[in-house]
DNA sequence: CCCCAGGGCCACT
DNA sequence: AGTGGCCATGGG
């Protein structure tokens, strides 16, 4: 089982993978330059996802010989789509990547887009769990809370859905710590999934680019465990990139670069990439 | 033992 | 609005 979807006119389907670290997290895999991934439907029916391009073509195939629905695919297409952001609007980032001396690599490559996850959930989840801690632990982090807690895909051993809000609702604070090794960050976790289940939070409002930038920085700023990092890495995940991502990779960076070692406050360090207005977080993103 | 890791919360100014 | 102590865990 397949389907093909016609791909924008400028797409880079390695870059849109790669680009960004969030396809060394589970249930991401990547290999060989094909994107694969066990995704859970609205409907329980659980598939495994194999994404690749081929020429002009996106190619989504299903790791096993189950006749899937039109409603299912609808499904899948959709989430692909926002997966790899085949919708945005990158054309206004390239014009000014044109006119810079350092970016022309981006246009040339057709570069811009970073790989996310089909919920917000999700990726408010990974995205807490890169703070305070190493790449290394993050993906031990999301791997164990993966595997503890998510839907196995029926015929392999080792590959479970992304959990969902009521999975982890099913255990307790203690589980996550002590078992998913989440630490301090249990307790975000475990009051984010409680505040989606219950409809205290509604995520997927968040997704719609209408909805003003402000509006949806209040919202995720009520998140425990969302501080001004997490924010602006959530941000650049639905797509806003106004907020630099100032933490410790971001300070290395622009240290050696444009301060010589000397590291100015922090109040300093956000009036950087200033000229790149609402696209701040690319800019630093592809200057790396 | 220490410190830090792609920080953030809370209490106190 | 800004600052310092604290937070679980693992690696150096």
């Amino acid at each position: 089982m397949k389907k093909v979807i016609a791909l924008p006119e400028k797409f880079n389907f390695n870059a849109a993978t790669t680009d960004h670290g969030w396809y060394m997290l589970p249930p991401f895999h990547h290999n060989e330059n094909i994107l694969n991934r066990v995704e859970a439907l609205s409907n329980g029916n659980i598939v495994k996802l194999h994404i690749h391009q081929n020429h002009d073509q996106l190619i989504i195939e299903i790791g096993d010989k189950k006749t899937l629905t039109n409603k299912e695919w609808e499904e899948i297409i959709h989430k692909v789509n926002w997966m790899l952001r085949l919708d945005e609007d990158f054309s206004v980032f390239h014009k000014m990547c044109s006119d810079s001396q350092d970016m022309q690599e981006v246009v040339k490559e057709n570069k811009g887009r970073l790989l996310r996850s089909p919920s917000i959930f999700e990726d408010i989840v990974k995205t807490i769990l890169t703070t305070n801690t190493t790449w290394s632990r993050t993906i031990a982090m999301t791997t164990n809370f993966v595997t503890l807690l998510g839907e196995r895909y029926v015929d392999e051993l080792e590959l479970f859905a992304f959990p969902s809000p009521e999975a982890v609702l099913k255990r307790d604070r203690n589980f996550l710590n002590q078992d998913v090794k989440l630490g301090y960050r249990s307790d975000y976790i475990y009051e984010l999934a409680w505040n989606v289940s219950n409809g205290v939070y509604d995520l997927d409002v968040l997704k719609n680019p209408e909805v003003p930038t402000g509006e949806v920085v209040q919202k995720l700023k009520e998140i425990k465990g969302v501080g001004p990092y997490a924010l602006s890495n959530i941000l650049m995940l639905l797509g806003r990139y106004d907020f630099l991502p100032v933490d410790s990779e971001f300070k290395k960076h622009v240290k050696n670069k444009y301060f010589a070692g000397e590291l100015p406050p922090v109040s300093q360090l956000q009036q950087l990439y200033k000229e790149w207005g609402e696209f701040k977080f690319l800019a630093y993103w592809f200057d790396r």
